[in-house]
DNA sequence: AGCGATTTTGCAAATCTTTGAAAGACTTTT
DNA sequence: AAAAGTCTTTCAAAGATTTGCAAAATCGCT
């Protein structure tokens, strides 16, 4: 795997080469300790440092990586992956916006999109989770608000329960929520508790809800769900989202609108 | 790597050149000692400079480039006033730091200084209503929340009523503020009532209250006052202050702390 | 330039960490 | 319930770090 025949590798190293070598699936204790030619007990204490940085679990006899169930890329690879369509998608929401609204942004690549492209409309007030909405929106001139919270940097938002505490003390006349998977029976769902938390929050504060979401999510589905589909208004997407889809969402109510 | 021949280097130099070795993973001592021909005490000492530094980790062995240089910067930097006042400021607050803390960091680039170089405290929990800090920290592991707020563009914090949903919420230990001026008798001052509103409501809330503040804040003073002087547990600031200014902040049992 | 003061550097002794091995406690399997 | 294997604890040795000190380099001042 990696030689480094030379010298003795220090801790670091060593933990870092245990996770990559537990990315195949879990590994014994013995295995390990021939693949990185340290004792037994070395090995022990390295996954015992790991295990309570929480990188990996330990399992009777080996361990295996933990951040591992339907894992989310991170950030800067997820703004690559179908940037036509979420420039589209984006383009489109747009088109919603009022005078005077009060909108939220929730975080992701597509609702970023659409901070970026944010039009000047007199009286907008933008309410939002996202770091990167809030970097962008920054210069402008629109009043911006952050709801508070636990940061959580995979996505970069702010989420779990503190959010509610500003969420419950303004109204959100639009909200436009991304997502990770979206299935049309049971609809959004996300990897990380604390930020389902937050959306499902968002959808029950705001007056109309828009799902911005291209059709590589549709039908894929998430750790934790956040409300159910009915929470969502309109959803806006591209042309590959399959017809029984379309029939299935416009039976719960559900405008679908294609960029 | 580099063959600088001809004369010594300094320890600016070398230590620039550390953080180059250090981009292709972890290096030992030995080997930067070689790469850089100094003994390895010297090694050391360049170590622990650039870790306080904020730059690398030390691991045992050797060390590791931290924040490796990725994308650019979030926020963009106003150039600060009095830099190096302010580094040594911050480099000051931070030894107050003890493990299992939840600290609140303000606005203003001292601060903002103290998140740059925040080290591995194990357990702290970071409160801010400072985007820049937000920033910062974003990609170090500690826990970080953001209170909500209406976002000032001046500051580029969070500021207003709707903070104290948050700050109300969450209990912290040491609160590090910084200021546009302050005077002994009257206190902290801002220019913004929304700003000043939120300093206060910290200063009520924090167990103990630091203030990080260079010389030439003293004796200025803006338009709103915060509290007043004795909500301010202790000083961290300068030697350009005056000695009849200490003993005024002495009487209010204000402990002065010089960087 | 010259001289003293300050800082930086390298070395060595003392201290602290990490490592591997072995004994005993605990879990899983038969 | 016994056997086999795995985990935790303990200890000594090897290696790394810190500390104190003296030599060298640098700086500041006349």
């Amino acid at each position: 795997m990696n030689p480094e025949k030379t010298r003795k590798l220090l801790s670091a190293e060593r933990e870092a080469l245990i996770c990559e070598s537990l990315t195949g699936g879990v590994k014994t204790i013995a295995e390990l300790s021939s693949e990185l030619k340290v004792s037994e007990a070395t090995v022990r204490r390295d996954l015992e440092s790991l295990e309570n940085s929480g990188a990996i679990r330990r399992v009777y006899g080996g361990a295996e990586l933990l951040r591992k169930r339907n894992s989310e890329p991170l950030y800067e690879e997820k703004a690559a992956i179908h940037p036509q369509e979420k420039t589209t998608i984006a383009e489109k929401a747009i088109q919603f916006l009022k005078e005077g609204d009060t909108i939220f942004l929730d975080g992701g690549s597509t609702v970023l999109e659409m901070a970026k492209r944010l039009p000047a409309i007199p009286n907008l007030t933008i309410v939002t989770n996202s770091l990167m909405a809030a970097a962008e929106l920054m210069e402008k001139k629109h009043r911006l608000i952050l709801v508070g919270g636990e940061f959580r940097s995979l996505s970069r938002t702010l989420v779990g329960p503190l959010t509610a505490k500003i969420l419950e003390n303004v109204s959100i006349s639009k909200a436009f929520l991304g997502t990770i998977g979206f299935e049309p029976e049971r609809g959004i769902s996300t990897t990380d508790p604390n930020e389902a938390f937050t959306k499902e929050l968002v959808m029950k504060r705001a007056d109309k809800v828009f799902l911005l979401a291209d059709s590589s999510k549709l039908a894929v589905s998430s750790f934790v769900f956040s409300g159910n589909a009915s929470d969502i208004d309109t959803l806006i997407t591209d042309s590959g989202i399959s017809p029984a889809a379309v029939k299935l969402l416009k039976s719960q109510n559900i405008e679908v609108i294609f960029s």
